[in-house]
RNA sequence: GCGUGGAUCGUAUAGUGGCAAUUACACGACGCUGUAAACGUCGCGCCUUCGGGCUCCGGGGGUUCGAGUCCCUCUCCACGCA
């Protein structure tokens, strides 16, 4: 019998919102706070399943509008379903495709925007002249409706609607989906962010009701009566905006708490959106003070270690980020004393592991001049190597971070890894 | 020996008589935070107070206001013919 979606929490931290708990899922329990595994296309790039959770991975978080666009979310739905489809059998998310307008949108066409914002750059990019740069057009066009997508992978146009977004992801099966967002660029001007906020808290009201009315339930069998009970085989978190603004991001953690169909509100929220890096962690605490502490939050597309261990102290449940087997994939592996480049000349005859303390798979059997040699090599495994190790690392930080909340060592342990880490 | 091509920044290439050099790879560094990303940006003769300065296209001569580019010659390489 498949458990229904549910929340426990079990120990807090003191003085702080952060806390420990589990999130129950039809396809098994998360406990938290935990790293989320990206794998956008159906599969963590460069890794098997197997390989993925040998990392420690609970939870795989893969992408509305990709698999929409391939293989296509009625032929995942044929194949069984995402689970089945990308053999992996622990819980999984769907991103709503929400991301996908900014990074089609406001940031295509210029790698050096990102939806983290430095406090010195923001001013100057705010200037319009600046913030319009862009030499290509659009992949993303924005109405009131929906968004219009131009693909890509083919240049063919795809209009998202909320409730597109959220059939979608029904088809493709996931335990956790997010209603339609518009993830806006940091370097937006306020009256902008205040709009798009708006059009979001639209557009997740929409996502709901049609989550509510279509999503796929499984039903209490014998009984027939009006009082059958029904539950719903996914759970849909709605998604906080609001960008580095304080009014704006606590209008939006009230708005979404409150936000209802018919008695049924969201089950857990999605803090996302665009920060600024230097305090990014205030723009989270105002968000969770606010959320209700009995549902999960999950702070969308956050992953570097730094921002984890704040995130975790301040009340976030899940992250995803790709960060870690991205930068893998270009070279770059965390170590307990920072990040380090396997791409640079001095690590062609290091014989050491990555990290001489890590017990993955990767640190356990190879040098770093050999993994460097690969990448040189432009061989496939060193991004299978590297991403092994990034992954593990980056999972066992959050495993640690939640087994010193349990043992109320925390602070301790947070304070030792940054000391390290940033010296 | 004769003939025909060649010789350009580590390698492979582009190159018009004009204020002096293209592209790719390699190399060096940096960046990447709900994946447009096994990617991107910058650098790659020397010096720089970042304005610029100096030196460069096998060697040596020459023509010209000016030559990697034209002429002569030498060296080396490739191919062909003896």
């Amino acid at each position: 019998m498949k458990k229904k979606f549910s929340f426990d929490i079990h120990t807090e931290l003191p003085h702080d919102l952060g806390r420990t708990g589990t999130i129950h899922t039809p396809h098994g329990d998360i406990q938290t706070p935990a790293f989320v595994t990206v794998g956008t296309k159906g599969t963590v790039k460069a890794m098997t399943p197997e390989q993925v959770a040998e990392c420690g991975a609970q939870v795989v978080l893969t992408n509305t509008y990709h698999l929409y666009l391939e293989p296509g979310d009625a032929e995942v739905a044929e194949l069984g379903g995402l689970h089945k489809m990308m053999n992996w059998s622990g819980p999984t998310m769907t991103d709503s495709g929400g991301f996908q307008v900014f990074s089609l949108g406001a940031a295509y066409g210029n790698k050096g925007i990102g939806k983290i914002s430095r406090k010195s750059q923001t001013e100057e990019l705010l200037l319009p002249e600046i913030a319009e740069e862009s030499e290509q057009p659009k992949m993303a066009r924005i109405d009131p409706n929906g968004v219009t997508f131009r693909s890509h992978v083919d240049g063919s146009a795809h209009y998202f609607t909320p409730e597109k977004s959220i059939e979608i992801q029904h088809n493709l099966g996931a335990d956790i989906i997010f209603a339609f967002d518009e993830c806006t660029s940091p370097y937006e001007p306020l009256h902008y962010q205040k709009e798009a906020l708006e059009r979001t808290h639209r557009w997740a009201q929409r996502s709901l009701e049609y989550h509510k009315k279509f999503c796929p339930v499984r039903g209490n069998s014998g009984d027939n009566s009006s009082h059958a009970t029904v539950e719903p085989l996914q759970a849909l978190f709605g998604i906080i905006q609001g960008g580095r603004d304080e009014r704006l991001r606590k209008e939006s953690a009230t708005v979404l708490s409150e936000m209802h169909c018919e008695g049924m509100g969201f089950d857990g929220f999605g803090i996302g959106g665009s920060f600024e890096k230097e305090d990014m962690m205030t723009a989270v605490t105002w968000c969770n003070e606010i959320l209700p502490k009995e549902k999960p939050r999950h702070l969308l597309g956050i992953g570097e270690p730094v921002d984890l261990f704040g995130a975790v102290e301040n009340g976030c449940d899940l992250f995803d980020c790709v960060a870690p087997t991205r930068i893998a994939r270009n070279g770059a592996v965390y170590t307990r004393d920072g990040k380090i480049n396997l791409n640079n000349a001095k690590f062609r005859n290091d014989s050491e592991p990555i990290d001489g303390m890590c017990a993955c798979y990767t640190c356990k059997n190879y040098t770093r001049a050999y993994i460097a040699h690969l990448f040189r090599a432009k061989e496939m495994l060193a991004a299978t190597l590297a991403s092994i190790h990034n992954l593990h690392f980056i999972i066992h930080l959050v495993d640690g971070m939640r087994e010193t909340m349990k043992s109320g060592d925390f602070v301790n342990y947070k304070k030792n890894f940054l000391t390290q880490y940033e010296k």
